[in-house]
DNA sequence: GTCTATAATAGGATAGAC
DNA sequence: GTCTATCCTATTATAGAC
C-alpha cells in the first residue's frame, strides 16, 4: 500500500481551516479537496461517512487541543493569575490572534447545529468548569466563579464575532489582555 | 395586475427568519420558497438579483429597525440609565430574547462576509457611536465611553453565541439585564 | 404577480481502475 | 491511497404561460 501524501492529522488540520473560514454549509467537498490536494474520492477514503464525519473529527481534534493546552494546565499547581494568563496565550494561539473563527460558533448554526449540539455543549461545559475551578481557588464563591467563567466564554466569543465583523483583531486582543484582571477582580488574590 | 399574496415587507421578514436560522449558505431558495409560500420564480420577481439581493434587503431592513428602535432613542432626552434600559428592551425584542441569531454574525462568515463587510461595519459603527454618546453624557471620558460601547457589542454578541451553543437563552437574558450597570459603572450618574 | 417547466451548475457520494 | 469517471440530488437562475 502506497504511503499517504499527508498524515491524517495534517489532513484534518487543513479541513479545520476550511470549516473555520466557510462554516459547515460553505465548506464544500470541492474546497476541501483543494485545501488538502486530495480528490473527493480520497476524502471518502479517509472519512467514509463524508462531510459529517469530517466535521466530527475536526471538532474532536479542536477539543483535544483545547483539553491539552488550555483546560489541562488550569489544573496544574500555581497561582490563579499565572494560570489565567497561560489560558489567554493558549486561546490566542487557538484563535490565531483573533483571525480564526470558533468552531463551536460556526457549527452551532442551522442543520449542523443539531448534529453537533451535544459535543459543543460538553466542550463549553468542560472549559467553563475548569475556569470556575481556578476562580474558586482564587477565593471566589462557587456561584460567582461559575458566573464569571461563563462571562469569560461570552466575552471571548463576542470578541471573535466583533473582530470578524470589523475585520480587525484589536477587539479580540484587548479582551484577552484584560481577561485575567476581569476574572480575578475582587478575589482574595487580586489585592 | 393581481395583488401580491404578501406585502413586500412581510416577505422580507420571513426571509430574515430563514437567514437567521440557517446562515447565508444554508438559506436555500427552496427554504425561502417554503417560508414565504412563494415559488422560486416569484422570489426572482421580488428580487431580480437573487439571493444576494435578498440578503441585502434583509440586512437593510434589520438596520432600519435597529436605527428606529435601538439607536434613535439613544439620542432622545432623558437620563442615561433609562435610555440604556430601553436599549436592552429593544435588543431583547430584536434577538427574540436570545432565540434569534444576529445577522451581522452570520453574514460575516465565508463568502457572504466579503459581500456585506462594509454594510456590517457601518452598522456596528453607528450603534457603537450611539452608545458611546450616551456614556459621555453620563460623564465618562470619550475614550472610556468608546471602549465600553465596544464591550457592550462584544458582550451581546458573545451572549448570543453562547446561548445558541448551550441552547438556552439564560446567558443572553442575564447579559442584557446587567448591561446598564456594567456600562455606567463608575460614571457620575451611577452613584 | 404567480406559476410550471426547465436549464445549467454545483454539491455529496460511489464504483472501479491503478 | 489516489485517481477518473459517474450518479443522483439540490441549487441557482431563467423562460414563458396565465
Amino acid at each position: 500500500m502506497p504511503a499517504p501524501l499527508l498524515p491524517r492529522d495534517e489532513v484534518v488540520q487543513r479541513l479545520t481551516q476550511v470549516i473555520r473560514e466557510h462554516g459547515y454549509d460553505g465548506a464544500t467537498l470541492s474546497r476541501m479537496s483543494q485545501a488538502t490536494g486530495l480528490g473527493k474520492a480520497s476524502l471518502y477514503h479517509y472519512f467514509p461517512r463524508g462531510k459529517e464525519q469530517i466535521a466530527e473529527e475536526v471538532l474532536a481534534r479542536a477539543g483535544a487541543w483545547l483539553e491539552e493546552h488550555a483546560i489541562g494546565p488550569l489544573s496544574d499547581a500555581g497561582p490563579p493569575r499565572a494560570k489565567l494568563e497561560r489560558l489567554g496565550r493558549a486561546l490566542s494561539t487557538f484563535y490565531a490572534g483573533g483571525e480564526s473563527a470558533c468552531l463551536l460558533d460556526l457549527l452551532s448554526v442551522g442543520g449542523a447545529g443539531e448534529m453537533f449540539s451535544e459535543t459543543i455543549k460538553a466542550s463549553l461545559g468542560r472549559i467553563e468548569a475548569a475556569i470556575a475551578s481556578v476562580l474558586t481557588d482564587a477565593g471566589l464563591a462557587p456561584n460567582a466563579a461559575a458566573q464569571r467563567a461563563e462571562e469569560a466564554l461570552i466575552t471571548v466569543q463576542g470578541a471573535l464575532v466583533i473582530s470578524r465583523a470589523k475585520r480587525s483583531t484589536e477587539p479580540f486582543r484587548r479582551v484577552l489582555a484584560e481577561l485575567p484582571d476581569r476574572l480575578l477582580a475582587g478575589s482574595e488574590t487580586a489585592h
